[in-house]
DNA sequence: ATTAGTGTACTATTATACTAACACACTATT
DNA sequence: AATAGTGTGTTAGTATAATAGTACACTAAT
């Protein structure tokens, strides 16, 4: 399997499950950490994993299939499609979607560039400091 | 009435359409858009408006009541709060809820920090393209 | 051939979101 | 006093999300 011990299965409860592990897997895809044309896991494993019900899962397929990302073979499992340019693709949407968001949302709240700017800065350097500590912690 | 012409209503069909007006509430809140202990729309008015059920819209009233930023005065109307500090606080509030969601989101799509911030200062540079050419249009 | 694991397709049930249409109590204005 | 506009509460119906359980056809390995 390889990837999935990174999958956690607590949902917020604003959102669809079945949309957030639609995302979970774009994001895997988005990465590379799932190649093109492996197999991931079957309907039923994954629904054990997260704790959801197999239908729910199937739904989150059908969706990855509708939008090229998946394929079935019947009785053999879900492939990641052998599409090279795939992952590139999904990346590049996805970062631009979550940019456009982000920026659409600061504009809503008044925000200029340059504050904005400012203040994703300010947020950067506050993980990086965070992050330090968890290194100091973990020797 | 004031600010409501901004008001648009199509909703995406992704999130509950009471979160959503929700959203619109403490973005106007968060600019100063609102005033402080000035009367917001009826609840049938606001439905009326927005073309969705009263009940839709009670529902968002009545959670931005218990989160502290409107009152009701029974058979007058809905007032935002009184309180001075509650603008810069929902506005800083809002403002964080954004950044972290889209650093997060960046980070699980595997983006380091200056790529984070070239992607953002790009997509920026061509709203404001967009603007300009806006502007010209306008002419 | 048998078997285990797979995709696929149903039915049924529960909870939530949304709409619809009321009824009632309160407030301000006339 | 009467009226219009308000918050509030209720009942009902529809659609979707999610769970639960079952059944069937296909594939690969034994």
């Amino acid at each position: 399997m390889g990837f999935v011990e990174n999958f956690t299965s607590d949902f917020d409860n604003k959102t669809p499950i079945y949309r957030q592990i639609y995302r979970l897997f774009t994001r895997l895809f988005a990465r590379g950490i799932i190649k093109t044309g492996e197999r991931i896991p079957s309907i039923r494993d994954m629904a054990l994993q997260l704790k959801v019900n197999a239908n729910t899962m199937q739904r989150v397929y059908q969706e990855l299939e509708r939008d090229g990302l998946i394929h079935s073979k019947r009785g053999t499992g879900y492939f990641f499609t052998e599409d090279e340019s795939m992952v590139e693709k999904v990346s590049v949407k996805m970062a631009h979607e979550a940019v456009s968001n982000f920026l659409e949302e600061m504009y809503a709240l008044g925000f200029k560039d340059e504050q904005i700017l400012t203040e994703l800065s300010k947020q950067i350097k506050l993980v990086k400091e965070g992050d330090k500590l968890e290194n100091i912690d973990s020797n």
